[in-house]
DNA sequence: CGAGTTTGACCCGCGC
DNA sequence: GCGCGGGTCAAACTCG
């Protein structure tokens, strides 16, 4: 797929309903996710691969406003992956982040040998946001909060409301900087988004993300 | 009145 | 086997 300008070719995640473009040019990786901290990695965050940038709150103006885009990483991928994604992002309806599957996905298993896990999608990715709920054109419906051990931060559980379709996602602050929402997303969407998707650049100085445009639900897939 | 949220209870997997 | 923690259920409640 050729990228047209800095902003034509976009992946749209069937998980999250993020999308990211399909190009090749660079993104930075700065930092791997490591949850609950460097020393206690838990059984449920073998995340592969996180993205650094930061974001400002909920996408107001599609034309002018502004976002960082946090750390983001794949848990459906073998440890240790490294995420290059490109340097624009696709957002729908506010949401501050996006996702190159194949980033996850072009990195080789490490054979985990005679246990065959049930492969079960799950992105995840932190954004800088005042408010936990960003929006990413789809419909949630809250199912249950949980108070997380070592963390002050309750976590709440979504599912998406449109039916038969299961996908989940989780949301939480993180715990080290209340700043932060760590929103993880499971499952693949068996329909479309039902809103317009945001289209973001890079601006080159600042490094700051943009919205670039938008496109209709169901264009993307 | 229907859809969505809240919240305590319950279930289950995992580590000790 | 037991306790703990994470995830889900479901009844009650709220809101538009």
């Amino acid at each position: 797929m050729a990228a047209v300008g800095a902003h034509a070719a976009v992946y749209h995640h069937p998980v999250s309903g993020l999308s990211a473009p399909a190009g090749d040019a660079a993104y930075s990786m700065s930092s791997y996710f490591s949850h609950g901290g460097s020393s206690t990695s838990s059984s449920a965050s073998s995340f592969s691969a996180a993205l650094a940038a930061a974001t400002t709150p909920p996408l107001p103006d599609p034309s002018g406003s502004q976002f960082d885009i946090s750390e983001f990483f794949f848990d459906d991928a073998p440890p240790a992956a490294v995420f290059n994604g490109a340097p624009t992002a696709a957002l729908s309806d506010g949401a501050a982040a996006h996702a190159t599957r194949s980033a996850a996905e072009a990195v080789p298993a490490p054979a985990p040998a005679a246990v065959e896990r049930p492969r079960t999608e799950r992105i995840a990715f932190r954004t800088k946001s005042e408010i936990e709920i960003l929006d990413d054109g789809y419909k949630w419906r809250k199912y249950g909060k949980k108070s997380v051990k070592n963390s002050p931060n309750p976590r709440n559980y979504y599912r998406c409301s449109t039916e038969g379709c299961n996908v989940k996602k989780r949301v939480e602050r993180d715990k080290d900087d209340p700043s932060y929402v760590v929103t993880t997303y499971e499952g693949t969407h068996n329909h479309v988004s039902p809103s317009t998707v945001y289209y973001a650049s890079q601006d080159a100085a600042s490094g700051r993300f943009f919205v670039a445009g938008t496109q209709p639900p169901g264009s993307l897939n």
